[in-house]
DNA sequence: GTGTGAGGTCTTGTATGCAAGATCTACAAC
DNA sequence: GTTGTAGATCTTGCATACAAGACCTCACAC
């Protein structure tokens, strides 16, 4: 059995505190796909990978098996959670659900600040719809969405929001977007920009649904032909 | 200072291990009114209380505060946590557009067994209305509202239901139903049930919504003149 | 009387050790 | 060749010990 090396090699200090930082880093090297779905997660390993005592890994990954990102038996301890299309669809229709809905409340809500930045963010998503470089691409789209989801000033609903939307796939879906499809992506964001600005929470949730749903057949797609990219990279040090 | 003891006395075996033995104790102490919002949870006290080490309440605790039963903050702990009245529109809101989906979809997928069961419920939930046994009347209310949770056959959605209506205030609102008010939420049963066998998902949704933002109306009623009641009743051995 | 600071106490955060359960391996029986 | 089983090994679950940070108290200065 070799150890997985170099996942977390010069990481952060670590955050406030040893057990939330080890969350933060085993999240994202889930969502940013360095450990793939299926594979076990032994706290001694990742302690040692971290450079802490598998107290806090052992928070770390109650914490995520909580918010759904890994599973775990009794004794047998945790592994990255597998999604399955069924699943998908599911988790597709309650953010379409939940974030028509943060859409429609930000539609009253939102103030000229948060407008204008919207305005910002689609200017710079249009110039990078074009382009190859996915990680801004994936950002902007991030941006976008959190914007509007802090507009609609409710912290429970953000919240589920935030935990339907933190799957690895979800996160780096755009990496499968015809030119097409990004096009459209960034002709949904400007009319639900204009929506916004007009103070319009039907239209503004509808197109959001629709922004939504559309992002899940892009989705759905993918995972019906190939199977997940599992990126088993490894940073040689 | 007076450690609260009594609180967890002949509690049963703490489940399949101690960790999430605790999460359910604590769990049912708070969404029971045993302990009262704001106050502090020690892990200590806890420990000694179920008579286990502060590793697992301190796992326990941790679920609970990704639940969002309790607040914490670093190196301070964990208190029960407190909820205003503007967080409890919100709460409504979102549950009423959670559980209205699930009303939607169960009137599609919901099997002849379910629906027998609901009709059941309705019987008992009849008799109970008018009498004074409000325990089986909020496990009744609880029952009708999670099988068709059940039937709406969507795990992920289940989750964020159950979320939102974990809180001690939704869990024994009863308490504060007048009988014209019980009668109605009894009707509400009657008609979602209905709705449920005529398939039709439009009005079940509208049901089912209109159902919660009237628990949510009884709710803000009674937090708007009194507090909540804070029972700091202790079993005496 | 009020503000500030040093010390003590209390509580949480992390590491480590040990026991129990699970998995894996090797070997024997069929 | 397959199946069952005993032992070894690995991994988790829990307890305990220690370190670090927060709070509280009380004295002292102004």
């Amino acid at each position: 059995m070799v150890a997985i090396v170099g996942i977390f090699d010069g990481h952060p200090p670590l955050g406030r505190n040893a057990s939330t930082g080890a969350a933060d880093l085993i999240r994202q090297a889930i969502l940013g796909g360095q450990v793939s779905p299926g594979q076990r997660l032994k706290e001694e390993e990742l302690a040692q990978q971290l450079g802490i005592s598998r107290t806090p890994v052992r928070e770390a990954l109650l914490v995520l098996q909580t918010e759904g990102l890994v599973e775990a038996s009794p004794n047998r301890g945790a592994t990255v959670r597998r999604y399955e299309l069924p699943d998908l669809a599911d988790m597709y229709e309650l953010r379409a659900l939940l974030e028509g809905n943060a859409a429609r409340r930000a539609a009253t809500r939102i103030d000229a600040d948060s407008l204008q930045r919207l305005h910002e963010s689609c200017a710079r998503f249009q110039t990078l719809v074009g382009g190859s470089d996915l990680n801004r691409l994936v950002a902007e789209n991030a941006f976008f969405h959190e914007t509007i989801l802090v507009a609609a000033d409710s912290e429970r609903l953000a919240g589920m929001v935030r935990q339907v939307i933190a799957l690895p796939l979800v996160y780096k879906s755009y990496i499968w977007y015809s030119p097409e499809q990004a096009t459209a992506s960034y002709h949904g964001h400007r009319q639900l920009t204009n929506a916004l600005e007009r103070r319009d929470p039907s239209r503004a949730e509808s197109i959001m649904r629709e922004h939504v749903y559309e992002a899940g057949d892009v989705l759905a797609q993918h995972m019906g032909s190939a199977e997940l990219p599992t990126e088993t990279k490894e940073a040689a040090a």
